[in-house]
Parts: C-alpha cells; structure tokens; sequence
DNA sequence: CTGAAAGCGCTTACAG
DNA sequence: CTGAAAGCGCTTACAG
C-alpha cells in the first residue's frame, strides 16, 4: 500500500522526475515531444499517481487554498443561506481552478484567527463574508499583496463584490409609496453599530426623502438578524399611538418574526399592514402571504468573487470593486394579487 | 518581508531547530528543561514564528485537514440548513485540535473527486454528509484504514452518525393518533429510491400499524427537498375523494409548502387538517400557524462526529455508529392552543 | 537534556 | 528536448 511517487512514474516512463513534472505543470512554457509526453501521462493513469500536496507546497510555494472566513456568532440564519449559495458560486470557479475552500468561522471578537492560515502559507487568498477588518489586519493584507475579496465589507485597497443594498432597499420602498403608503416603517436587519454603513436603512430614508415623505423616528426599530428579533421590533411599532401602514424589513428572516406577530395581533396582511422584505431567502414564497422581497444574487457574487480572487492569485490583477444588481419580486405581502 | 522560520526561532533562542521543534509540538515525550522551553517560546512569541504547513506536512505525514463533503445538485435547502449546524459542531471540536476543514461538494454522479484529497494526502479525515458511497470508494476507505464518518448512512466498517429517524417519525404520527387522527396522510422528504432506507417513512407506516390504523397507500406521495415539491404533493392529496385530517411531512421546508396548498384551498391549519413535520429549521415556528415538528441535533451530531473522526484520527479507535436522540416539539399546526 | 543529519516528495533554475 | 542537483522548511530517529 505504499503511495506512488513521481520517482515511480518517471521509472515506468523512462524519464527523469523533472520531465513527469514539466508534463504535469506546465504544457506551454517546456517543450516536451510529444511522444514523451504521452509515455508520462500513460504512467500517470496506469500508477494513479497524485502528487502529494505537501510537497507540492513546500517546492512550489504556492498551497492551492483559499481561505473562507464568515461570523460564527450569532444564528444569523440568513447570512447562512446567503453563505451556502455563495459557497456554490465560488466553488464552481476554484474547482476550475484546482483550488480548495477552507472554512474558517471567526468570533466578533476573536484573535482572527484566520491570519495564521495565512501566516502558515496554508492559503493563497482569502475571502471574508461579513466580517469586518480592523485596520491592523487590512494593512498587513496590503502590505503583503495578499489576495482578499471581501463581501459586505469594502476597503481602499482590497478587493470587494456587494449587490445593490442601497438601491435596492430604495426601489422597495419606493414600491410602497407606488401603492399609496406614506406611513412606511422600517425594521433594521442588524442593530447599528460604528463603521456599518446599513445601506439598506439608508436606501430607506432615501427613497422617502426623495418623495416628500416625512420620516418618523419612531418607526424605525432595529432588528437583529432572527426571525425572534423581528417579532419583537413589530410589537414595538404595534405599540404606537400611530400605526404604519407597511413595513420594509431589512431581511426576509426578519419579516417572518415580524409578519408574525401582525397576525397575533390580528390584523391582515396586506390589508391593515404591507410587507417587503430583503434577500428573498427560499421560503419567502412561503411565508403567509407570500412576501415580496429584494433578490439577493447570492451564487452570482460568490463566482464574480472567484474570478476576482482568482485573478489576483494569478495575474497580480489590481483590487477592484463589483457592485451587482438586485431585483424586485412582488408577491402578495405588498399588494393584494 | 522574509517569513520567519525555526532556523530564526532557534538562532534567537540560542539552541538548534530539534529543540524549536520539540518545545511546540512534544511537550509530553520529550524533557526539555523548563528554561530552554521558555527561551523558545520567547523567542516564538517575539518572531511572531507561525510554522509553514507544507513542511509540517510533508516531515510529519500529517495535513491536519479534514475533508467536509456535502451533496451539490438538489436545492436541498433543509439539508444545508442542517449542514451549517452540523458544520458548527465540527468545528468547535476540530478548533481544539488545529485541524481544518476542507470543503468539497459532489454532484450525486460524479467521480468522487474528493478521494483525491486523501490520494494528495490534503487531509487526515473524511465527513461525508448525505452522500452516499459506492462499494468501490467504500472499500477503498476501508483497505487504508482512513478516518471517516458519514451522516445519513451507514457501512459496516465506517464510523457514522444519526439521529433517531425512525423513532422521531414514529412519535409524531403518534402524535397526531393522540389526538383523534386516523386519517393521516405522509408527505416525504424525498423521491424513494434504491437502498434508501427512508427511516422517517417507515416510523409513520409502524406507528400507524402498531395502533391498527390502517394505511392507505393514496395517502402517501412523495417530496423532493423543497417547498414546491411539498405544495404540488399537497394538491395531489387534495385531490383525493377522501381528505387526510392530517398530514405528516418528512421536512420542514417541504411542509411550507405543504401548508400554502392548504391556505390557498380556503381549508384551516389545524382545523381542517393538521400538519406535523422534521427538522425543526429555525422558520418553523413563524410557519403560520406554528409547525409541529421533530427536532434534528444537528449541532450535537456535529460535535459527536466531530469527536468520532478525532480518535479514530488520533488513536486508531474503531468504527462506531453513534445514533442521537430526536424530540417532538409541538406547536399549533398540530393541536389549536 | 540537546544537536547533527537524513528525509519527507515535490519544483525549478541551470547545464548540456 | 531532457536530466542532475539544490532547495523548499519542517520532523524525528539516532547519538551523545
């Protein structure tokens, strides 16, 4: 059971371990007959050889990893079904590409632990979902030239890929004002914290200032990525003198607790209280009545993500930022069908 | 920007790379005087020395990876709900020992790409979460001995772990006989298929038949993962001359849409028919109305996984089939409160 | 208790 | 077009 070498197959080629590793790496710059070529692939297959990735690392100085951090903390169900999608959108561009995921969840607070993949050489890139850099970190990344994509964040000179938040948010709240409400409330997705920029909550005030609307500081509640958080932010605003007549919910998980808690109260919806939520998570055509919702593309960011990052561990290809398009999806929470 | 290696950890502390090395990683084996130790430690500390990972692996015969492998075709959405609680756990436990996680998904017919991490010797482990293995990589895994364990499935010489299926099921059509049910009809999680032993299924046909209700076969019909196909399986059922007064369904997620073909026939939950379902995904009590359902450990079985795959890793333990307890958690889809 | 040296299995200038 | 040889940065018997 002893593990093939590339020793083996240059014996049973014929050849030397530096020609099975010129046919196996790089076709384009070493001319190689084609007839040797063929001999070592023929010895490859009939070995199974695979070479060991350990040393391939160690000589190449190069791993084959990329590093997937994301929030451990808390039950930040929305972010995770954002996660597994954009998982598949960035896999389907590394297994092109031969490299592998490595999954790394970090505390808000954590040491960033992350650093030592990178410090260990055990990663060539890195991509942060949701998490924040401090300043410690990011200049490191810089001044190292490492290969990072961020999502949700975006920093000077590391590369980013975000959809639409802010715009977004503006054309759901616009679609209310469309349907004749002027009192729209708003229920945050995340508690605000220093640095968020919650696009969203701005595309919110934006939409209504443009339009004339008063807004009332009284009907934006935050909310805290639970479903649990959304029952209780919509129990605030059902507790005011004045009621709104529909609510933007900064995420769709969110909009559950909230719609929720509208029917216990039991009033309709759309009837007594609009609804539209934010990521258009698989069960929002479920939700009772369905709800209308912004499109998040979720596997759409994770391949632009890949090339991004691969681009960079490739080429050196300079930071960039992509900004994605959301959508719109009317369903019945908005508007009686 | 040079990396910092343990010929500089060593040259600082005044002693050779043997002693860096056997101060960070045998601290039990071997003595070494408690003021050298310090010194290195120093030494490391003030270095900032985090040791390259190819050239551990390559001297130690040890990635210190494990490879996570998960279903890529289907949108199985409660499964990768499922999937990051279950990943949650393994990573509380693999945090503990400096061990990795690798991700790769599979399409149902693919080549098994992931047993070339093992030829590559990228990982140490494997945790296969619902795919199923041919006889031949079975074997395989088997003949080297190699650390794995499945979910969702079960082979003689492989560790596993499960959740009580079978009696979870059987306990919620029990449920649902305790209140006066006979007529109760099963929705599945999934299309059967060969050698799928659909434990949730057959807990519904026991549980009926140790109470003499007799089955019929009109009632049971098939899921497939998501929401739509639990609303198409319900307009089949709600076809039927004879109504079910209850309907027990093999997932969560699919139970949503279950439920929406109920709400859009004008007929009430629970009055006119009566929903339990499996999982617990953390929307299910915001269904409207709430959804009785069977709660899956998933982060339990993570961990328990977790600590499987460890000793088998550490201490050559032998195969073990561990199964976790499931718990009905009843709501109002189920009994009007 | 500590060190010199071989070895892990590749890649890659450098010759020829 | 192909090969001999150095080197990647660790770990680990083996001596002493």
């Amino acid at each position: 059971m002893r593990k093939v070498t590339s020793s083996d197959v240059a014996a049973r080629a014929g050849v030397s371990r530096t020609t099975v590793s010129y046919v196996l790496n790089r076709s384009e710059r070493v001319n190689i007959s084609e007839e040797t070529r063929q001999r070592v692939l023929a010895a490859v297959d009939e070995l199974g050889y695979i070479p060991n990735a350990a040393a391939q690392m160690l000589a190449s100085q190069r791993s084959n990893g990329v590093g997937l951090v994301y929030p451990r903390s808390h039950p930040h169900l929305s972010t995770h079904i954002f996660l597994l999608s954009a998982i598949e959108g960035l896999k389907s561009v590394f297994d092109r590409y031969g490299m592998h995921l490595l999954l790394d969840a970090v505390d808000n607070n954590s040491e960033d632990a992350y650093i030592d993949l990178l410090a260990a050489q055990r990663i060539d890139g890195l991509i942060l979902i949701d998490v924040p850099l401090n300043s410690f970190v990011s200049q490191r990344l810089i001044r190292n030239a490492f290969p990072v994509v961020t999502f949700g964040y975006q920093y000077p000179q590391l590369s980013s890929i975000d959809a639409e938040n802010w715009l977004g948010a503006k054309i759901a709240v616009e679609h209310l004002l469309d349907l004749g409400h002027r009192r729209i409330a708003c229920i945050t997705n995340s508690p605000h914290f220093p640095g968020d920029p919650n696009l969203r909550l701005r595309g919110y005030h934006d939409a209504l200032q443009q339009r004339g609307v008063p807004a009332n500081p009284d009907w934006v509640v935050e909310g805290c990525y639970t479903p649990e958080s959304g029952y209780t932010a919509m129990q605030t605003l059902l507790g005011l003198a004045e009621l709104p007549t529909a609510v933007f919910v900064g995420s769709d998980v969110v909009a559950f607790g909230a719609m929720t808690a509208v029917h216990e109260r039991g009033l309709s919806i759309p009837g007594d209280i609009a609804f539209v939520g934010f990521d258009d998570v698989p069960l929002a055509r479920y939700a009772v009545p369905p709800l209308t919702t912004v499109r998040m593309p979720a596997v759409e960011m994770g391949i632009r993500a890949g090339m991004l990052l691969m681009e960079r561990v490739l080429d050196g290809a300079a930071p960039t930022h992509i900004t994605l398009p959301t959508e719109l999806i009317v369903r019945s929470s908005s508007c009686a069908t």
